[in-house]
DNA sequence: CTGAATACATCGAATATCGAGGTATCAGTA
DNA sequence: TACTGATACCTCGATATTCGATGTATTCAG
């Protein structure tokens, strides 16, 4: 059974990655380490999330890529677009109301 | 356009009832209000997201619901199972760790 | 020569959120 | 009486996206 909509994670990954690529470059298989590492392991992304994440941000014209041969492998490196930047603003602003809120209801004793 | 997976919002409302019906038994119409109220107005759910996650929690055994007859209307009112209580730990470490992971991510300065 | 790591990619399944629409009762008011 | 808005329940279809599995090919270490 494969495991979807899991608990917290829409939007997640197009997050992360932006956000990663928010002034560096980067190709897909070194986002797939670095993700687990700037969430403090809390957070893993597979490849298959990853890679078409990538590509959906490329059509939307939030990315860019161009490919780099390094030691005779391929590698597709990413950069944000303006687009991408104003995107990443708008998901983090999302993202910081939604978990205020969330703060909110679990933090509070809500029943007098 | 239905909008689907809205960003972050997966396994939002299921942690919201949970927690606004531990300690006190509630009816559907007034968890529709009491979302608003508790988050903030930071998060808003309809009647079609919250009827439905009702009806799931209880198929599920998280919650047992009663039928009162309140000034002529009927309320159905819903109250945490053991297995509800578990269910909302369970829920709330998930999103502690992953909204942990995302402030590690936005908040450090990644590129050295 | 073999196996692990690197690097890209695609596929099918599942699923739960959302807005819109539907029914009915009750209170207030014109 | 008739109308309106609030209360209270409900169902339905669209759909985007996450996930694990699987596949290909190259490089590097032993």
């Amino acid at each position: 059974m494969a495991k979807t909509n899991p608990p917290f994670m829409s939007g997640v990954p197009e997050l992360l990655l932006l956000r990663l690529l928010d002034g560096t470059e980067m190709y897909g298989y070194e986002l797939v380490r670095s993700v687990r590492e700037v969430t403090g392991e809390a957070i893993s992304l597979g490849e298959g999330v990853i890679y078409p994440v990538l590509h959906s941000l490329e059509r939307n014209g939030a990315l860019r890529s161009r490919r780099k041969p390094v030691g005779g492998r391929t590698r597709v490196y990413y950069s944000l677009t303006a687009k991408g930047r104003k995107r990443l603003k708008d998901l983090s602003a999302d993202w910081t109301r939604i978990q205020g809120g969330i703060a909110t209801a679990l933090g509070a004793s809500i029943h007098a």
